[in-house]
DNA sequence: TCTCGTGTTTCTTG
DNA sequence: TCAAGAAACACGAG
């Protein structure tokens, strides 16, 4: 389920792993996470090398040794962990690092996620081009209204979907955006009316997924449209109408059809 | 046995 | 050329 939220708690699952060198790697080095990567050069390049330090970013996350950096996104099964120094691999566990203190562990059962690497000290461009982070003083009310204006014909549930401008952003954050902010999610991305409101909605809550789920895995509060949303059944936490799941911009989507009447 | 899915990329269509 | 939708990827869970 890695979104925003939960891929910077998976993020520091490695954190045992900093300042250490690896010992030794095991990798799955035809899966398809690897796509593009020299098999050999990467685990001559790895081993060796020390966790200097890592970051997060929407659903990207960067690990920086002191002589590569290694790009890690968790697809929809991908999940980050460590183990003990005699850990075996199993099946999915398509990166393995062994330090001496820690072992740490990446595994991904449906193969959607994806690694990459890049020899030497500094970012990659795929790290130093990313959008604003969705709670940097850089995203912008005036930068919301533009991307919904450029999209104007698409649904806003699909609108939020795009990680070019909403990096983190997934199915069940999204979902909850629009419940909070009282937005039909077919709604068209040129006639959301109040565009303040959802650029506010946007912002409480990423930081709120922040704090709970990225700090310790805790679910959210009662009273959000997450805990009610996943059976068939569930109702709203606000008015208590029974919830409506449909296919929405491609994604399965959860609305209220009272609260978010368009 | 069959369907579904908390993500992204690529292809197709307009 | 751009935007929007559909299909594909791979596998476990229900």
């Amino acid at each position: 389920m890695p979104e925003l939220a939960e891929v910077e708690y998976f993020r520091k699952r490695w954190d045992p792993g900093l300042g250490a060198r690896v010992a030794r790697v095991e990798f799955h080095g035809m899966a398809r996470l690897f796509r593009g990567i020299p098999a050999a050069e990467f685990e001559k390049t790895l081993t060796g090398s020390r966790l200097v330090s890592s970051a997060a970013h929407g659903k990207q996350m960067i690990f920086r040794f002191d002589r590569a950096t290694l790009g890690l996104h968790l697809g929809m099964t991908g999940e980050l962990r460590t183990a003990p120094p005699d850990f075996v691999p199993g099946k999915h566990d398509h990166l393995v690092l062994f330090q001496k203190g820690a072992t740490l562990v990446f595994s991904d059962p449906r193969l959607f996620g994806r690694i990459l690497f890049q020899k030497g000290r500094c970012d990659p461009d795929w790290w130093t081009n990313r959008p604003p982070d969705l709670l940097s003083p850089d995203f912008t009310k005036a930068a919301l209204a533009v991307f919904l204006l450029r999209r104007k014909a698409a649904p806003i549930k699909a609108v939020l979907l795009m990680q070019e401008r909403f990096p983190g952003l997934g199915n069940w954050m999204a979902d909850e955006i629009l419940w909070q902010a009282r937005l039909h999610p077919s709604t068209p991305g040129g006639k959301v009316a109040d565009v303040a409101r959802l650029w506010k909605t946007i912002r409480s809550v990423c930081r709120d997924a922040l704090r709970v789920i990225g700090a310790n895995w805790a679910d959210p509060p009662d009273d959000w449209l997450f805990n009610h949303r996943w059976r068939d059944g569930g109702t709203c936490p606000r008015c208590g109408l029974e919830l409506l799941r449909q296919d929405i911009g491609g994604r399965t989507t959860c609305w209220c059809t009272r609260c978010q009447a368009g």
